[in-house]
DNA sequence: TTAGGGTTAG
């Protein structure tokens, strides 16, 4: 069909060929505006800076473009398969990288270049081909350090731990000298050798310990990728050895080191280094990574003053901009109470919200206790186009099981495969924990015997928790026996089950399980809760001894606990597993830490303050109990944030509905 | 040519 003769005047003056009068230039231009506006057939002959033309096609994201006139394109050069490969691996084009391959398969010139194989080893990685990586590998004729490098880091990003570091050993026996690069690679592999017989935290020191023989344990990427490795294992102590040894640390290095901290529940470290960064080096200057790692931690103690001071700093950076850090700064005021200032910096971010945003948000009201709102950010988000991610499940089946809306939690999770979440155990785990809160343990045990997949410790651990709740001893006897051999050395199961023993009257039970622990040498992790008052965070931990004020904080619960008595309130003794006579127990639980810090916040402050807390494990029935009766008998607004989530106590009532 | 640190949940 031929064109309709009112076509418009510049879509046919773009089907002549460029004046002959016109300077190679303007004839060069002039070709390239066409191809860019993917009007004009592909040029033949191609322009003269036809590979440039590619280039730019491949930096503007218009790949069908530069594919087709890497067809015709007689020599290629370098940066234009580097370009085209680059951009196919951006895109998660897997088709253009192959046919980008194959074209650089039949070229003379560059089919044995080591850099090109380093870059077609890095686009498969990044399109998860690693069979396509490796065999790039195995073919490539010139096998720089480059490429073996390129292979750790493929190897590395695809969880195949355990081959990377047998590559690593080929580098050594074959004689290929081994960079920092190599070691960088080779440690995070030791991380995703999960399945290797030998322990992940073996590995590292191992690689640790030759790199160090290599001269290489002090380099600054290396030293910061093993701060980081040995923070994912758990081991802070040598993380802090390498950071304290390291000759010239970088924002980098004591971000790493700021993030162990955060990671291995030491929130209150992470912000004392924090302070100790800011005044070490005028040159160490935070960055944003540096920002929504220390937010965490503030997220992490409830250090809400420390985070508005943070929130300053990132209006005096230009942070603001940033929708990562903004998402960190939410979450920071949502996690210190403040719900309505992290719904406020939501609607500030607008159309630029991406996925966290959204999770960030639903979460923040899920642990308030605002399930209803939780579910209805999730349909909001659903409706304006953002995928549901597996995360954002496990947030807002988390919210309905804070709020207990077992039918609507139920509703959600079947409509999980609509859009093409497949359930994990962690959801699973948050539908056992909202079925047996609820009371529904037949179901909830239902639903763990019908698992398509291996029940984890936190499925395990949810139906246990809510078996202590309901006390049901014959189920929580059967999370036990999968608990006891998953997780051996995890002391909060052998405590829970005791607890339930103990509140079911069987006494020998009690004993059988206190001695399992002595046997195992596991220690129950003791309780601790944190307050900010007048801009500094102080610590308690129960049954404190080293507060000077602690005898004071004592003599005013009990007084409050006197008060309560004449009101008919009977101390919960039943969470004091010891064997000991009922006024000891009574005490035990007036230095229970919550209680210390409610009782410090209540001397320390003005009176119409609200008071914050935060604590490290679920709240018992008894400080919860107490907690209501103070915030009557004050008229003051107490906040907690325990484990779980918030209870906002206010006039003798917990927002939580006594239902956690 | 290549590499190191981060947010949302449980």
């Amino acid at each position: 069909m031929s064109a309709p003769a009112t076509a418009l005047p510049h879509a046919s003056l773009l089907h002549l060929s460029p004046h002959p009068a016109l300077g190679p230039w303007a004839r060069t231009r002039l070709t390239r505006s066409r191809c860019l506006a993917s009007l004009a057939p592909v040029p033949a002959p191609l322009p003269a800076d036809a590979n440039h033309l590619v280039q730019t096609l491949c930096a503007s994201g218009r790949l069908a473009r530069a594919a087709a006139l890497l067809q015709g394109l007689p020599a290629p050069t370098q940066r234009t398969y580097e370009s085209l490969l680059l951009a196919a691996a951006r895109a998660g084009d897997a088709a253009l990288a192959a046919s980008v391959h194959r074209r650089l398969e039949a070229d003379p010139v560059f089919r044995s270049d080591p850099f090109l194989s380093t870059r077609l080893i890095d686009a498969y990685a990044l399109l998860g081909s690693l069979p396509a990586a490796r065999q790039v590998f195995d073919e490539a004729p010139v096998k720089s350090i480059f490429v073996w490098n390129a292979l750790l880091k493929a190897l590395a990003l695809a969880d195949h731990g355990e081959e990377a570091l047998a590559r690593l050993a080929d580098m050594g026996r074959l004689g290929v000298p081994v960079d920092s690069y190599s070691y960088a690679h080779g440690l995070k592999a030791c991380i995703a050798a999960s399945a290797s017989h030998v322990p992940a935290s073996a590995l590292v020191r191992e690689i640790h310990a030759h790199a160090v023989c290599r001269g290489y344990g002090l380099h600054t990427h290396v030293a910061t990728t093993l701060i980081d490795c040995y923070a994912k294992l758990g081991i802070v102590s040598y993380a802090e050895r390498v950071f304290a040894i390291m000759p010239e640390r970088n924002v980098v290095s004591w971000t790493a080191m700021i993030g162990c901290y955060a990671k291995n529940e030491r929130p209150g470290d992470a912000i004392l280094l924090f302070q100790e960064m800011m005044a070490s080096d005028a040159d160490i200057v935070p960055n944003s990574i540096t920002i929504v790692s220390i937010l965490h931690a503030c997220a992490g103690v409830n250090a809400l003053w420390q985070g508005k001071v943070l929130h300053a700093y990132i209006l005096r950076r230009g942070f603001y901009s940033l929708v990562s850090v903004l998402n960190a700064l939410m979450a920071m005021y949502m996690k210190c109470g403040c719900l309505e200032v992290g719904r406020h910096i939501f609607n500030w971010i607008g159309h630029r919200r991406d996925v966290v945003s959204w999770n960030t948000l639903i979460s923040g009201y899920g642990m308030h206790g605002f399930g209803h709102e939780a579910i209805q950010v999730f349909e909001e988000m659903t409706q304006v186009g953002v995928s549901p991610s597996i995360i954002t499940f496990i947030s807002v089946l988390g919210a309905c099981s804070h709020a207990g809306l077992v039918d609507e939690g139920k509703r959600l999770f079947e409509s999980m495969v609509d859009y093409n979440v497949k359930p994990r155990a962690e959801h699973y785990a948050c539908m056992v924990d909202l079925l047996g809160r609820a009371g529904h343990l037949d179901e909830a045990v239902e639903l763990i015997q019908g698992m398509h997949i291996r029940p984890t410790p936190q499925v395990w651990g949810s139906l246990l928790g809510a078996c202590r709740i309901h006390c049901h001893v014959e189920y929580a006897e059967m999370a036990c026996s999968q608990l006891f051999d998953l997780e051996p050395r995890n002391a909060g199961n052998y405590v829970l089950l005791a607890d339930i023993y103990s509140r079911a009257k069987l006494h020998n039970q009690v004993e059988v399980l206190k001695d399992l622990l002595k046997e195992h040498a596991l220690e129950k992790l003791p309780g601790c809760s944190w307050i900010e008052v007048k801009k500094k965070l102080h610590m308690f931990v129960s049954v404190d001894n080293k507060n000077s004020q602690v005898e004071e904080l004592q003599a005013l619960i009990g007084e409050f606990v006197t008060e309560m008595k004449n009101d008919g309130y009977v101390p919960d003794t039943g969470v004091v597993l010891y064997d000991i006579e009922e006024e000891e127990k009574e005490k035990i639980l007036i230095g229970h830490s919550e209680k210390l810090a409610v009782a410090f916040g209540l001397i320390n402050s003005g009176r119409g303050e609200v008071i914050r807390i935060t604590k490290n494990l679920r709240l018992c029935e008894d400080c919860h109990s107490v907690t209501k009766f103070i915030s009557k008998f004050t008229e003051r607004e107490i906040i907690v944030r325990d484990v779980n989530r918030f209870h906002h106590f206010r006039d003798g009532i917990c927002s939580c509905g006594d239902y956690w």
